[in-house]
DNA sequence: CTGAAAGCGCTTACAG
DNA sequence: CTGAAAGCGCTTACAG
């Protein structure tokens, strides 16, 4: 399965001697035991020692942690997991974890996650289908305290057996609310609108929108939000949606629309990548330039909108925001039968793929 | 420290009533024993079920599934941990994640654990400094049977402690070895040739070299190699240094060397992203073209390298079979006390950057 | 094939 | 403050 072109040559290297330390194969790992035996006390006193707040002399302690450090001793957090009610695990469910705006999330997420004293696992549902409840029945294994859905959507049942099992659940940009859940949203509709109303200030006529095949909630409402304005206002839209939600897709939708009789002055993309694609796409394809012939605007501020070579204009994702909320949740660990939600503002960020506002145009011939 | 300007509303969701089972706060999971009294059989019983290969008649079998199912069982993974000599989980270690190549590698990474059998636990490295230790002293808190580094370079004292209590590790690029490991390499030092003599077999007479002041092994052999082929055939080139190793070192990097009375016509970038900041530099600030007066290389291959606007020439990183080796070495579970080490090989990939073979041109004036 | 029992490494009332 | 003891949920020889 891990095929592929790159040659592999492996060989042992002769050096070094062996480590000094304990003899072969998976070495047992030194325990609270031979730390209490070295320094004299009982175990429970090594336990207390690296309890935050329980009860030790300064002397029991100064023993403890000298006989722990000469062994080289940790705590084993799978055993005080077993004990306690919590392991300090969350689980971070996602797909496609390459994408610039997943991977930013992902970062944010475990270093604030670090900074709370709790570690992410994370579950890879890149494989087969149907995989958020067999990630979310990992999780359950190792006994995380709470799961991040950062991609797909559990089903009913199975948010249920995690709650039953005191999992709770953290939803971002999913439709859903579930028991002792939090769902993060944000406002993708209100985005959409700004987006049209960005467009008929610069003087757009000719509308598009250019989206994929993914279905998800945020997706779905960035253009529904912007059909339906436009609906309101009278406008007609070119709708274009293709594949996956990556910059392939955006140069495919680039020509199906640009290819066009009546081709679109401005197109909004669903996503910063499909942007790049299309501007791309319009500048390559048809030396179009932007924003003169086309003007763009894109979501989620991935690093590649700021780029010299697009410049984009488009709605920056409150990443930081976004995972303080959900870990600030996890840690205040409240009992949580009520599902609760939090909203968060992706504000819009000008750069120079809009035209500037100019005088209302004569209807393009 | 999770500020910033997204604006947060928290409501509390009425509806909904409460999952229909247990009650308030941290709900106890069900266990082996609840099975086993559902089931008729006895604790071990169960437990065998769920080992692959342990006996147990069909019939006992059957029961225990049924009563497993009826009560949402799930085996607890840290207790498995805790008996059997291994935990499953493996610790990526990495700072920077968001980055394209690095979310890269770790997407690849966690997707083959997973098909292994095992879960990565992610330990971030972006905040204080120094973390590495920390972040292994972590993986050994949570046992980790394994840590792969993709950052930072651990000294060799925590290595064998890493070592003594029988946490493998994988280095990846990075150069020292040490007892109990695999080091993953890739051959950067024979790019860093192989991009010279592409720019002097384009014809290319004013070379330079942009990269960064991350002192990554990586880094540096790019680096060195190149410089050291030139000095070899007599050349001079021209070094700047600036940064981090992101897109906007590029830019700046792109302004050093363009600004330079002796021009450079090709420049060869440790990275991607510098390369495309250089690039963006070239056109938009100097309005050179790419490659009639300017060749580029860079390193990586990472997805915008392959965008219209970019169509950089580079080396593409063996990021599957890297995962794989990883992967594979973790899984095989050999003794592991001779360091052991893998050459991986990034091949070149020619896209448009570099200009086509010319005539030896006369020594430009 | 199956169960009783010991053990993995920790924590936490419970006495002192 | 401190230790002995029970318990967290599992696995694995050991008998049967």
């Amino acid at each position: 399965m891990g095929g592929g072109e790159g040659k592999v040559t492996a060989r042992k290297i002769s050096g070094d001697a062996r480590a000094e330390g304990a003899g072969q194969g998976g070495a047992k790992s030194v325990s609270a035991k031979d730390v209490a035996a070295l320094a004299g006390v009982s175990r429970a006193a090594v336990s207390r020692t690296f309890t935050p707040g329980a009860s030790v002399s300064a002397e029991t302690r100064r023993k403890v942690l000298e006989a722990a450090d000469a062994l080289g001793y940790q705590v084993n957090h799978l055993a005080r997991g077993l004990t306690r009610q919590q392991t300090g695990i969350v689980a971070l469910i996602v797909a496609k974890l390459a994408t610039p705006y997943r991977s930013a999330m992902v970062q944010a997420l475990t270093g604030k996650l670090q900074a709370a004293g709790k570690v992410a696992m994370i579950i890879n549902t890149d494989q087969e289908e149907a995989t958020v409840e067999l990630a979310l029945r990992q999780a359950l294994s190792y006994r995380a305290d709470a799961a991040v859905i950062l991609s797909g959507m559990p089903d009913r049942s199975i948010a249920d057996l995690c709650h039953r099992n005191g999992q709770r659940l953290v939803l971002i940009n999913r439709d859903d609310s579930l028991p002792g859940s939090i769902q993060l949203r944000v406002n993708d509709a209100q985005a959409g609108r700004m987006a049209l109303l960005a467009f008929l200030r610069a003087g757009c006529r000719r509308l598009a929108v250019a989206t994929s095949c993914d279905d998800t909630p945020s997706l779905l409402a960035r253009e529904r939000s912007f059909l339906e304005e436009a609906r309101t206002l009278g406008l007609d839209v070119q709708c274009e949606r293709f594949g996956a939600s990556g910059y392939d897709s955006g140069l495919a939708l680039g020509e199906r629309l640009l290819v066009r009789p009546e081709r679109p002055d401005a197109v909004f993309c669903t996503t910063d990548l499909i942007a790049c694609g299309v501007m791309d796409a319009a500048r390559q394809r048809f030396g179009l330039s932007i924003p003169a012939d086309l003007s763009v605007i894109g979501f989620d501020d991935i690093p590649q909108a700021g780029w010299e070579a697009y410049q984009l204009t488009t709605f920056t994702q409150p990443i930081e925001e976004t995972a303080s909320a959900a870990v600030d949740w996890i840690a205040r660990g409240e009992n949580g039968d009520v599902p609760c939600r939090v909203d968060l503002t992706a504000t819009m960020r000008w750069r120079r793929s809009v035209r500037a506002r100019q005088a209302e145009a004569a209807p393009a011939g």
